[in-house]
DNA sequence: GAAATTTATATGAAAAGGAATATATTTCTG
DNA sequence: CAGAAATATATTCCTTTTCATATAAATTTC
């Protein structure tokens, strides 16, 4: 019973974790009508307005040009709107609308029910562990992402 | 200084560990000329041939209509190749072909650097937890993978 | 301070992915 | 064993993402 490659290879067991994790939640993002990607932008926008368009894209995990299409959608869909900078009329900051923020704020109950039924499998200290080395497999293989 | 929400979300970190940790590796597969999609169905290949799409799509993380494309064009490129089952068949086995096991071999090569390096941060130990912990992440939540 | 460079976002064409469903084969049921 | 149900893959149509590049504003350089 040999062990495959990919079984034991940290990159495949992390994408892999991530899928099978967010499977779940990801189902439930459909009853709230919202895409991952939208879901995303919104809980990154849900505890601090304002955003420019790229830095929401490098949170949210999306390219650029990407983002700036998510956020058309969006607006068009009335959860976030743009407003030009006044400091520097390159950037443009995204804002969670009224419904957008009462949308996300159910997702949010979800999402916390879920993330904690996850983590009931292990104890306090082990589910610690586990967010704290992932919070440094972050920092150490990202790109710092503006530490105010 | 608040945390933000996402920043502790164990399916954020999740992801974006993945991704980040995945980011560096991903530039190397373009000198090899691979996709990421491409990547990891010769890297599921690489050591058990023969297996069916429709378990390549589970492994590779991919649906099955999505693997059916990804195989027709690795099929087209030459790295692969389709055999019909002949216990089953409606069922459709995948092998990799000569030129598919060269390339593979030497992404498998450049992969297993970069994970050295990337784990190269933790003791021998740490990494072992953290690699048991995600193999506990995705048998709890996941389909179970077929236990042979 | 004008030209060159850098930075931030948008756009267009092409590739990839997703949901629903069609097709073919096998298995189950009475 | 015929018909129904289940399983495995392919296909179609549509949405989303990506790559390359355009546009616009700010910053740097001489």
């Amino acid at each position: 019973m040999s062990v495959r490659f990919v079984d034991d290879y940290l990159l495949y067991l992390l994408a892999r974790a991530s899928t099978e994790v967010s499977g779940h939640f990801h189902k439930q993002l459909k009853q709230h009508r919202l895409q991952v990607s939208e879901w995303r932008v919104l809980a990154t926008l849900s505890d601090g307005d304002g955003m420019t368009l790229g830095e929401l894209a490098d949170r949210a995990l999306q390219r650029q040009p990407t983002m700036s299409k998510i956020i058309d959608r969006m607006e068009g869909s009335g959860l976030v709107e743009r407003r030009q900078s006044e400091s520097d009329r390159r950037r443009v900051c995204v804002y969670i609308t009224n419904d957008g923020r009462n949308r996300v704020d159910a997702a949010l109950y979800d999402a916390k029910i879920h993330e904690a039924e996850v983590l009931s499998d292990y104890g306090e200290k082990e589910a610690a562990v586990l967010k704290s080395v992932l919070k440094s497999l972050i920092e150490r293989n990202g790109v710092p992402v503006n530490a105010d």
